[in-house]
Formats: C-alpha cells, sequence, structure tokens
DNA sequence: AATTATTGTGCAATCGTTCCCGGCACAACC
DNA sequence: GGTTGTGCCGGGAACGATTGCACAATAATT
C-alpha cells in the first residue's frame, strides 16, 4: 500500500507534536531555530509533502480548476489547454480536464461530477448539442466561480472569452469574395451554438456588403459539430447536388475543414480550382499539408490564459463579483492560395 | 461563496444524527423504512452528493487516477486518452492529465505533485528528455501503483503496453525498400526513449534481410522529439547535405512526419518522387492531406484502455501483486502512395 | 524577590464522512 | 421477574493538516 508520510510520522519521529511540526513548517517564527531545523532536515530527508486531500477538506478548497471542452484532438483546444495551463501551473491550482465529444449528457455528468467539491471553478465551451445549461445556472447560482470561452451563453452572467467570430468570418467570406467567388457556402457546427451564430453573421455581412444575395440552401448545419463523418458527407453532397453548386465554401471550424478535405477528395472536387475553402483553423499540420485553405486563426492559447486568469481572480476574489466582462480577441487571416 | 449541503445540514433540517444520515443513505438494513425514506426524500430534494474530498481522506484513496504523457495536442496520445477515459470512466474514476511537453523537470514535478495523495495510480509514457526515473522507482517502492504504456521502461518492475514497435519498424522499412530505396534514412526521437531503441531494432533488421548496409549517418535523433522545429530541420539538413543523400526515410513519430514533411517542402525536396516517406503516425489529418505518406498506425485508443484496466486491477487487487505483463500489440501499415 | 513578558510547545477543535461501540426500548425466553 | 435478544439510533473516534488557546519555562522588569 501507497503511505505517505504525515505530520505525526515526523512528530513521533522526532517526539514532538504534530503542531509543533506543521509550525515548524511554516510558521518559522513561533518556533525556536534548532527544533525549527530539526524538522525541516528531517520532512527534508523523508520527502514529506502535506497531504492535499487534507488540505482540501480544511480549507474547504482543492486548489484544482476543471475545464469541459469538446475534445483535445482538436489542434484548437489543446492549445486552449495549453494556455490554460501555463496560468493555472504558475499559480498554484491543478487542472482537470473533461471532453464532451459534443454531447449534451457527457458535459453534464463531467461538470457535475467536478462540481460536487472536488473543483473551485470551472472553464466552459459547450459541447454542440448543449441547449439547456440549467444545470449550470444552479451551480453558479450556488456560487461556483465559472468563465466561459468559445462556446459561451447569455443565460449565466459571468465572464466570457470569445475570438472576433464576426469580424473572422467576415474577413474570410471577403477572402472568397476577392477571390471570385460569387455562390459561397457556409457550413458550420451546430445551430444553437455562440459561434455558429456569430460565424453566420460575419458571413452575412460580408455578402451584404458586396451585394451577394443570402441564400438559405447554402448554410449547412452540423449538429454534433462533425464528429461523425457522415455528417460532414451528407452537407457537402448535399450542396454539390444543388441546380446552382457552390463555387466557395466557408467553414467555421477545424474539424469541418478536414472533414470537408476528405469530402472533396472522394469526390474528386480539386481545391481551389474548383471550390475555394476559407475557414477557422488552429491546425498546424492541415496547415502544412494544405496550402490551399485560407485559414482564421484564433489566439487559442492566449484565450486559455486569459480565460485562467479571470476564473482565477474570480475564485480568489474576497468579495462576490459582479461586474463581468466579455472580452474578444481579434482573429487573423492565414491567406494561402498557392 | 458554493457550500455544498452536508450529512450534518440533513442532520439537523430532520433532527438525527449523522451517523443515521448517513447509514439510511447506505447501510440500509439498520435503519427503519421509515427514517430511510424520510432522508432519502430529503436527500434527493436538496440534491444531495457526498463530499469527494471527505470521503478520499477517509478512504485514503481518490478514485482518480494520473496520467503523464508529452502532449494532447498529438494525436497518437488524444487516442489514448480517449482509450483511457473510456474504461476509467465506467469504473468510477477521475483522470487528471498532465503534460510533460518532453521535458524531464516538468514530468518529475507532475508526477509529484500527482503523487501526493491525490491520485491512486499512475500511467506514464516517458517524456524524450527523461533518463532518470528514480523518482518514479522512489513512489512505486513506496507502493503506488503503475502501468507503463509507449515509453516504457526496464528499471521499475511493473506492467507494460507498447505496440510491436520493431515489427512496425521493419514493415514501414521493408515498404520503403520495395519501393525501390537503396539508401534509407531513420528520423527518430531521443536516443534513450524505449520506443527509439525498438524502432531503430525493426529499421536494422529490415536492412539485413534485404542485404543493405547500415549506414549511421543516416539515422538522426531529436532530443526533444521534434518538440522545437529547428531540431527536425537541423536533422534533415544534414542528412541531405551527405554525399549520398537517402532516397528514403523512416520516420518515428507523428510529430517528426510533420516536421520532417514541413521541411522538404521548405527545401522544396518532392515527396515521393525524390523522397519517399514511412513512419508512425496517428494522425487522420496528415493521413488525409498527405497521400504519399506511408504510416505505421499503433492501436491507440486500444492501448489506453487495456493500460487502463491493468491499472485499474492493481490499485484494486487486494494482495500485491508481483507477477507483471508487458503487453505487445500489433501495429499495421497503411500503405499509401498514390 | 515578586510580578510580568516572552518564548516554545502541546491540546483540542475543525473540515465531512464512515464505522465501531454502546444504549435504549421492547419483545421473547426460562 | 430477570435475562437475553433484537431493532434502531446517537456518541465519538478516525482520516491529515491547521490554528486559537492554554500553559510551562525562562527572561525581563519593578
Amino acid at each position: 500500500m501507497f503511505e505517505p508520510f504525515t505530520l505525526k510520522d515526523i512528530a513521533k519521529a522526532l517526539g514532538l507534536s504534530t503542531s509543533t511540526v506543521s509550525r515548524a513548517l511554516r510558521d518559522t517564527h513561533e518556533i525556536s531555530p534548532e527544533t525549527k531545523k530539526l524538522v525541516l532536515d528531517y520532512a527534508q530527508k523523508i520527502n514529506y509533502r502535506p497531504n492535499p486531500i487534507a488540505l482540501s477538506l480544511k480549507e474547504r478548497r482543492s486548489k484544482s480548476i476543471g475545464v469541459s471542452l469538446s475534445e483535445v484532438a482538436n489542434q484548437y483546444f489543446a492549445q486552449v489547454v495549453n494556455g490554460i495551463e501555463s496560468i493555472a501551473y504558475d499559480r498554484g491550482y491543478h487542472v482537470i480536464i473533461t471532453q464532451t465529444h459534443e454531447f449534451y449528457e457527457r458535459e453534464k455528468v463531467n461538470i457535475q461530477h467536478l462540481a460536487s467539491r472536488s473543483v473551485d471553478g470551472l472553464l466552459v465551451s459547450l459541447s454542440a448539442e448543449t441547449t439547456d445549461t440549467s444545470y449550470l445556472q444552479n451551480l453558479h447560482q450556488r456560487g461556483l466561480p465559472m468563465v466561459f470561452f468559445d462556446r459561451v451563453t447569455d443565460q449565466i452572467n459571468t465572464h466570457q472569452i470569445i475570438a472576433n467570430n464576426e469580424k473572422g468570418s467576415f474577413e474570410a467570406t471577403e477572402y472568397l469574395i476577392n477571390q471570385g467567388c460569387r455562390r459561397i457556402a457556409h457550413l458550420t457546427s451546430s445551430d444553437h451554438l455562440s459561434i455558429s451564430v456569430e460565424r453566420l453573421n460575419g458571413y452575412k455581412q460580408a455578402l451584404a456588403k458586396h451585394n451577394l444575395p443570402f441564400n438559405e440552401a447554402y448554410i449547412k448545419y452540423c449538429e454534433h459539430g462533425g464528429m461523425f463523418q457522415q455528417e460532414t458527407e451528407v452537407a457537402i453532397k448535399e450542396l454539390m447536388n444543388l441546380k446552382e453548386k457552390p463555387d466557395g465554401i466557408f467553414v467555421a471550424s477545424d474539424r469541418l475543414s478536414i472533414g470537408a478535405l476528405a469530402v472533396f477528395k472522394e469526390l474528386k472536387i480539386k481545391v481551389p480550382q474548383e471550390m475555394v475553402i476559407a475557414g477557422f483553423c488552429n491546425s498546424d499540420v492541415l496547415d502544412l499539408m494544405c496550402p490551399t485553405l485560407t485559414s482564421v486563426r484564433q489566439p487559442a492559447f492566449e484565450m486559455g490564459q486569459i480565460a485562467t486568469d479571470m476564473l482565477l481572480n474570480l475564485i480568489e476574489s474576497k468579495y462576490p463579483v459582479h461586474d463581468f466582462e466579455k472580452k474578444i480577441l481579434d482573429t487573423s487571416l492565414w491567406v494561402r492560395n498557392s
């Protein structure tokens, strides 16, 4: 059995009380230098570490934060996680990552598990399936600090951090227009996600600016964000079966971009000759391998950092916070059409 | 403040003792049906959840396992994590993922943090930098269950699960030979990783079988597994500056494959006309985008599942386990040379 | 020399839960 | 009627760490 050393072990070994040992290890000025040295040396020798669980119980906080996101295999989220860890780590917090794989049920179970006292706060990016956030509202009402990133909700009054999805989408769509595309489709995730709404808006604005008609038939939603390749396949095939086939497509995420490229390949549709693609994408690999995909890059690492900083400030705030912020970070357009 | 309900709250509300409430919620046969119903109903009403931290302290286990790997942005590891979660989740365990980014110091800090009583066991894939495993040996000696996967060490006597790296490498190298390559280079991670040794062996065996000479100059190690693109760049450029340039290259990992492709692109070396590539790769994207990369696929998801199953069995075993297993799973060769 | 500070240390309560032990009723037995 | 049994419940210790309070011994003060 794995039994780490405790204060009691040290106390017994040195013939002291646990309180003396405890104080020797921190208070320092209440304890005689000799005793202090004795304790510190011994603790060093046996490599003593305070039991974080006992501390959590006592302090009523766990010094850990929970993260809920769709999947770490997604480059965007992997980069966000790195940002989260970089800050949490520095400030002495553990990070517990949970994946929803875009399922509402999974998200709910994960978050409730995290919340039942094992984390001090939550970083949440909603799943594609989620429409009911009442369980989150419940936790928030009861005082669990949370910050939303990427896929946010206005039903809960707290900090939010997102990319400038409208502007990013506008630029990507305008790029397609400038490339000569006139029938631009939009492949996106489920329609109740905040990012989908915002990205659709940017797309519409670009069309409007250039006097192009908005065609509902060109908008294709994937309820599970392309988690099932079949979703993407059906969507693309429907687009390609239209009388007026699109000549460009604005894709709303990493996963959908990958999925769409796969379908175009299968259909032997040449990119970018027959179809120009632009989309949100943070994948280095895709970027490297596909020189024809103009991409909207989100500052993922930075988003993770800022979200974590906001959350930890909420957690460590001595007074209840009522003033919440919605932070919007600019994207950048990486034009690739060689 | 976020203050979940406790047993005491229920006891006070119903005029009972905490012990009675506790028993009503589990023991069940020592408590009268009426009291039981009363308690259960009330607990349901306020959505009571036992405090996992208090439980952990009492039970001296946390029902969570720690994972140490290089980075989740790597598709192989992302798939392993999914496998780990699928099993841990079913058996009621939390999963805490930590990333080393191939740094020894980071690995050590992460694992010691996990070990200081907050996890019941460890799943470890060593970082590229790690040579000294004494801190792990220390934990293992003191009884912390651990299972190694992918990058293992024989210095600690416990379960291991790996892919059949030798066979996979042999097949990939032989594939290159069959494609007509005669000067086959090998780009790999740091030389002290178990996978590097095994993969080099498979490579050598294939050369030997086909009576090709082994040339030390064709072997290039990247001490940080290609975490810094510069490593890969230097390695490839050195290879291409040799008098007898290689005509094929066997690459040992996802990240190195991506890195290498980027360098070949930069150098305007055509793949596969001037350079045939084969390598270990679990990236769907790379696979999709690069139709010329023949890849050795590892059963990553399954590896995660098996490792977790082994670990949980160790953790839950009533008797000390001395009989350890080294499980080797077959890889599969995905030939792509269109 | 007696009183008051000062210093160093131990006791005990606390966090939320479980579980051993013991106690109170009431019924059944000799 | 006294003993034993049984069903139901409360008291209290334990898990490991921190911390207010008490108290001893020594030093400083009048």
